[in-house]
DNA sequence: TTGGAGCTTCCCATCATGGCAAGGTCAAGC
DNA sequence: GCTTGACCTTGCCATGATGGGAAGCTCCAA
């Protein structure tokens, strides 16, 4: 939370005056436009999600004003949890003037799906800590239900002290 | 859902006669009592989870039944999301004489915290899906307010058609 | 003795991301 | 034109837990 390496935090809100704007830009001024890492930016071009990227004579990138809005499309999808694979076929029927926007609504609504289903893992595993957290002394004492539960020990087995 | 290939399904229910078996037990057996797959056995032996564990003249990994009771332990501890960190830390504390029941509960606290944090990132995004979703057609027309979205198009500022 | 099940080690892949290193480029100031 | 420092390049390695596959060795029952 205190430095700011690369550019994670919220985009640059210069949204309004993208268009007016010195294009292209190199990977550094692309990744603090889109709020994509410039590591990421050059990850996301071996995955082929841009098409082939400008370069100057001397080998840097150069990003175009398309290029920066379709990085911040990659942007808001990992937002919103979609897979770099979704991302792309999301990203594919956003260029199509042919899309269905069924496509585009089974492709979020299977994303809802799997969310939900690892969110109620979690919950389940969340209720089990909870019922063993709230049984524990938590005091100085080896007793904890919490590694008896672990160890396969039944709670009520063990006794107060001997056999 | 279909096969089965290692070990990864319910242990087999012989908890009641472990002592009794033929002990020390190759690998695909420990896997099996276990449900933990012979190649995470490799691999947590080479983090170090359950120190140098036997082997036979041939160089066959041996498992005593006091290492299978370990397993379990790691295994239950996965299945409620502990990281393998954590794992080891928990059954080192299981191991100590001297720990105090505080020390456990604050290991499950913790992760409790985080699990909660992860479940709370993942409703977010829910919520937000749930909402486009419901407000897209999900016809064969283009129009998508999903897509309206990713692309940072404010959706009220599409018009029906034309300008 | 032989066959096949089971074991060994080693390397690679996942998924999205970051770190580090050695070296090349650009632009501003002098 | 030259220096300097910020920025860029590629490449390899790491994360965390798990699986896949290959090449080869061991074990045991028939």
């Amino acid at each position: 939370m205190a430095s700011q390496p690369e550019a994670r935090d919220a985009p640059e809100d210069e949204t309004a005056d993208l268009e007016q704007r010195i294009f292209p830009v190199p990977i550094g001024e692309a990744a603090r436009l889109s709020g994509v890492s410039a590591r990421m930016l050059r990850h996301y071009e071996s995955l082929g999600l841009l098409g082939r990227v400008g370069r100057t004579d001397g080998g840097y990138r150069q990003y175009t004003a398309a290029d920066v809005h379709t990085l911040r499309f990659v942007r808001r999808g990992r937002d919103l949890g979609f897979s770099m694979a979704e991302i792309s076929e999301l990203a594919s029927l956003w260029r199509s003037q042919h899309r269905a926007s069924a496509s585009v609504k089974q492709i979020a609504q299977r994303h809802m799906a799997a969310l939900a289903t690892r969110i109620a893992a979690m919950q389940a595993m969340q209720r089990s800590l909870h019922t063993l957290v709230r049984q524990c002394h938590g005091d100085s004492r080896p007793d904890c239900p919490i590694l008896d539960d672990l160890a396969g020990t039944p709670t009520g087995t063990r006794h107060p002290a001997g056999t």
